[in-house]
DNA sequence: TGACTCATACCGACCAGTCGGTATGCATCG
DNA sequence: CGATGCATACCGACTGGTCGGTATGAGTCA
């Protein structure tokens, strides 16, 4: 007797399966240099489910942004540093987490929309507005904490919302550094430094 | 009359027109999405006088980012914030010139780079090589100053060399968000923020 | 039956790279 | 001096293959 998750569970689509294989593909190998055919291969099915599906390789570029923005959104949300009572506690635990995601390759924790965007910046207003929206929702999710810690320490001469950004331009280019590296090593170092940052900013005293 | 420049300058090579065209149009586009004829087109030369200068398309990348190396150590070494007398004022004179770089459409002050490891990390590891050399060399011009500024003040905790790549990953996060904005503001925020740590670090008391 | 989800075969443009050939300049030698 | 020989710089047509995208039709299910 099949689970009832089971019988819930829609059959893996084409799309789904295309949507995946690229986030992996254009993490590993950028937008450009990932061509239509080796995502076919990858995700199993043919060329016309990925035209059935998408209408450009730019639309799926554009969707695997936003897949992207729900992957990581989730996984975010599920993190255990929204449970600090203490704002301040949530925003360092943001980085620390952040932090204990880098392991492994480059491909497996740096980010897809931060890639994409380097490239596609100027050849896909499409594609750019698409990043451009993950990486800011994705910092407005740290703002209202930051916010919340600079109101309870009366921090000021910044805005929460420059810090939340300056904190995804640390990571992002972490990532850089990392891959011209070859190592994480040097973005976990970046990443102290933006916790030493917080603190000096919130903690002025200890 | 002519100038004695005029003279002894050589005619200007089929190959540093292509580098010059390459460090332009993989800035703007990045490197898989640069083609070699449309290299050749913009230096006005030919198919047959890239393939004669350069063994491959990589070979151009990794010329170019020697040739990059070469052009921005030549404008960082005439910069005149080496001319302080303290070191602190030294790296904080750096960060502001930076800053001061950043001005109009992001293909005009991103590093190259930094656009092209993200591509090549995983592809070509002589690209990646190159860059890293880059990335870390520049970063070196950096460390003298910040150990020495260490050193004066006495700052503990963390080293020179990683404070320098740190700077170097707010520089590259900064123009990522740069692209993804479509705006220089977001980087010359996420500058002022590290110039800010460094003033924490460095001054606690003021 | 008709809408949906694909599979197969195919298109023209473009890709990096090759190749046979030419133009020029410089050193050597008779 | 001029002829020879050879290296460098360059040309542009061409190649095999890949690119993103399309046309058409078959299988499936409501």
């Amino acid at each position: 007797m099949p689970s009832s998750a089971a019988i819930t569970a829609p059959p893996e689509t084409a799309r789904v399966k295309l949507l995946r294989a690229a986030m992996a593909t254009i993490r590993a190998k950028g937008y450009s240099a990932t061509s239509v055919d080796e995502l076919c291969a990858g995700a199993g099915v043919t060329k016309g489910a990925f035209f059935h599906h998408f209408a450009s390789k730019e639309a799926l570029a554009v969707a695997a942004a936003e897949c992207w923005s729900q992957t990581t959104g989730a996984l975010f949300a599920a993190a255990p540093y929204h449970h600090h009572p203490d704002p301040l506690d949530r925003v360092l635990g943001y980085i620390e987490f952040r932090a204990s995601l880098i392991d492994g390759p480059a491909e497996a924790f740096t980010c897809l929309v931060g890639t994409m965007v380097q490239e596609a910046f100027g050849a896909s207003p499409a594609i750019r507005a698409a990043c451009r929206a993950s990486i800011m929702g994705h910092a407005q999710t740290l703002e209202a904490d930051i916010a919340a810690a600079m109101a309870e320490r009366g921090v000021l001469g910044v805005t929460a919302r420059s810090l939340a950004l300056h904190t995804q331009a640390v990571l992002q280019g972490a990532f850089i550094l990392a891959k011209a590296e070859g190592d994480p090593a040097p973005a976990l170092q970046s990443i102290e430094h933006l916790t030493r940052y917080f603190t000096l900013l919130f903690r002025p005293q200890s």
